[in-house]
DNA sequence: GCAAAAGTGTTGGGTATACACCCATGG
DNA sequence: CCATGGGTGTATACCCAACACTTTTGC
């Protein structure tokens, strides 16, 4: 986008922000992608700064779009710089048809945030340049656009480098889950097998979860019980110096 | 700075950066700031982000500027993102005589860095709008401009977070140093007291540093050893999954 | 009844912690 | 010779990892 451009949006010219939207489902990772219209090209959702918003605000506003949620987990976790991040061929190339390469040749600078929510409450909306807006496993993610798989990638480094430190599955898992969706969560996460005995004796000791008198019906197999966290006793635990699953 | 004279510098507008420069002397943990030229006021080093350079390279820069040091341990840590993180009376008020407020009226992002060096290796050095840098140590930092406290705040925040995993020793310690040196680098960032015998054992076990056959001379006291880092096994034991002392 | 997933306890090894005294040096 | 900081070992508690069988349910 050029300056002029920016100017008369009241944009800050030359910073965008993408986000990684992560949910979890069927036991694993998912991320919120989309699809640029008429093409077979994917990408992260990002969005442009207005002048009269901050960061913080210009990403809410972007999850807000794309997912219908309000009061999302978002952090900032890194700002990619580079000199080319974009390459102007492949946007001639892949993009022609849609943008005006001359107004995308100018270097852009993104500030990155990831996002967890709880996948059943997301409604995805795809945005004005995109025709699909949809959930990927991570395990199958397509090639992706620009230097989006640099940004994923760090986004997932982030995620688990602060696993130990955030409300992780507090903004993942739907409000009554059981131990092994935890579990997996953890797992898919960390990308290893846990042991679910283990597991279990942590969390419980812990005290983040709390078993419900209740357990999960209409599933195949034993019943699992169904657990909630305990909100203020994980954020305790938190900061008394984090819960390691190292 | 307007957008007009950012184009006619080749700059990125609207972005800046700031870096938090941490070194360890006299036991305790220092930060370098400077002064403005005429006044009593100080801040973090800054700098603005030419359209051919990365943010990587644009924040090297303003550390060889400032230090003198090439090679620099640096990690970008944060985005300074808010709508108002410059008070234009503020700035009117306090540097009104050095710089035209009209040209800082305009919103500014900056992207923050700390850098870790060694104190011994610096040398001080003002930029153009300023009379002075040097050291404070962390405990006596005066009052900053703009939001440079935040920036500090966050900075320290992330060195502490990522204690476990980055070479800091490395980076803040002289060649050879003392045991009770490193155990006081630790001590200060960590904001706690540590265990002299189990500091020991730990670092010797990790076989991260190295004991010479050599002690400190010249000090009171009795003459404590010199140790050296083995850089292979460092980075390894990071990799491995850090460092922790919590 | 059988396949699939859930649920559960014990033990051994290792690691972190707590703790106090002697030693070397410079002044 | 004394004040100061450096150097060191042991005993204990806790935590973590390893490990396998029984239960429940849907099909």
């Amino acid at each position: 986008m050029q300056k002029d451009e920016s100017a008369e949006l009241n944009l800050i010219p030359q910073l965008t922000l993408d986000c990684a939207i992560f949910g979890f489902h069927d036991n694993s990772l998912k991320i919120l992608l989309l699809k640029w219209k008429g093409t077979e090209y994917w990408s992260l959702p990002g969005g442009v700064i207005h002048q009269v918003e901050s960061l913080d605000s210009a990403a809410s506003r972007v999850l807000k779009e794309r997912t219908g949620l309000d009061e999302i987990f978002l952090r900032q976790f890194h700002t990619f710089g580079k000199v080319a991040r974009y390459d102007g061929n492949e946007i001639k190339k892949k993009l022609g048809h849609l943008i005006d390469p001359s107004l995308w040749y100018e270097r852009a600078i993104s500030v990155g945030y990831y996002a967890l929510v709880d996948f059943e409450a997301v409604f995805p909306n795809p945005d004005t340049l995109s025709e699909e807006c949809r959930w990927w496993d991570l395990a199958e993610v397509p090639e992706l656009l620009f230097d989006h798989l640099d940004i994923l990638d760090k986004a997932l480094h982030a995620l688990r480098l602060e696993l130990s430190f955030q409300p992780i599955g507090l903004n993942l898992l739907p409000e009554k889950f059981t131990m092994p969706e935890m579990m997996r969560l953890y797992e898919s996460i960390l990308g290893k097998k846990i042991d679910p005995r283990n597991f279990q004796k942590k969390i419980l000791k812990s005290g983040i979860a709390i078993r419900l008198d209740e357990v999960k019906k209409g599933v195949a197999h034993k019943s699992p019980f169904l657990y909630k966290f305990d909100p203020e006793r994980y954020e305790e635990v938190l900061k008394e110096g984090g819960l390691f699953f190292i």
